[in-house]
DNA sequence: AATACACTTAAGTTTTTACTTGACAATGAA
DNA sequence: TTCATTGTCAAGTAAAAACTTAAGTGTATT
């Protein structure tokens, strides 16, 4: 399907792919280079870089290369987003939950 | 991979797909059948029940049967699963900034 | 200068996933 | 009973995604 929120997407589909995700938990205890993020998964480097790609194209994970090593880190902002679509969806569930109790507690009213 | 949490695999992979998304959206609105779930997307009715299963199998919807119309609504819990996730990522990588400001602060010791 | 290191890139393969088709219930309405 | 509605199931197709291989680039080390 083709959605009108292309950030969004592309986050979700991100942390939907359960290496990436992986990858994530391991940068969420610091910085890493990477070569360092790959060795826990029996993947290939070239893998590896190709989902770091991925997380960073959506705003997951920002790198940095200084010589010939490329440190990657967590940047918060695009967790934000992922957490506040959440968010959004609970909010307006109890709204739906909220109007659903009022309607059962008003007795019947003509239309 | 194979990871240690099926669970969140299921739901990060079920939140990857914008379809599902919208769907899950739409359900946040308040619970549908099937069909009226289907109305927006130009896909089959088949399509959409197998999004359904998808979403049902890892906990973000449940669905109940009356008659020939099947309900669906969302299930608050999957989302508190995915929601903790997130925020658990923060909390590490905050710890991991605080660790680095305190490295940062301390004179040089000796080891 | 030679070698090792830490990636990078392109191209191809394999696996997964989304989607369709078509046949088939089961329920409710006329 | 007949017909439309609402969904279900199985099998197949087509597109996307993950991964590999292999060759190459720039950087540090010896």
């Amino acid at each position: 399907m083709n959605n009108n929120k292309p950030e969004i997407d592309r986050i979700f589909h991100a942390l939907g792919d359960p290496t990436r995700r992986a990858m994530v938990e391991k940068l969420s205890q610091g910085p890493a280079s990477v070569s360092r993020l790959a060795e826990p998964f029996g993947i290939t480097l070239a893998a590896v870089v190709q989902h770091l790609q991925v997380l960073e194209e959506c705003g997951l994970v920002r790198t940095e290369k200084l010589g010939r090593v490329r440190t990657c880190r967590l940047d918060p902002a695009g967790f934000a987003v992922a957490t506040q679509w959440l968010a959004d969806r609970r909010s307006l569930w109890e709204r739906s939950l909220d109007r659903l109790a009022d309607f059962l507690r008003t007795p019947e009213e003509p239309l």
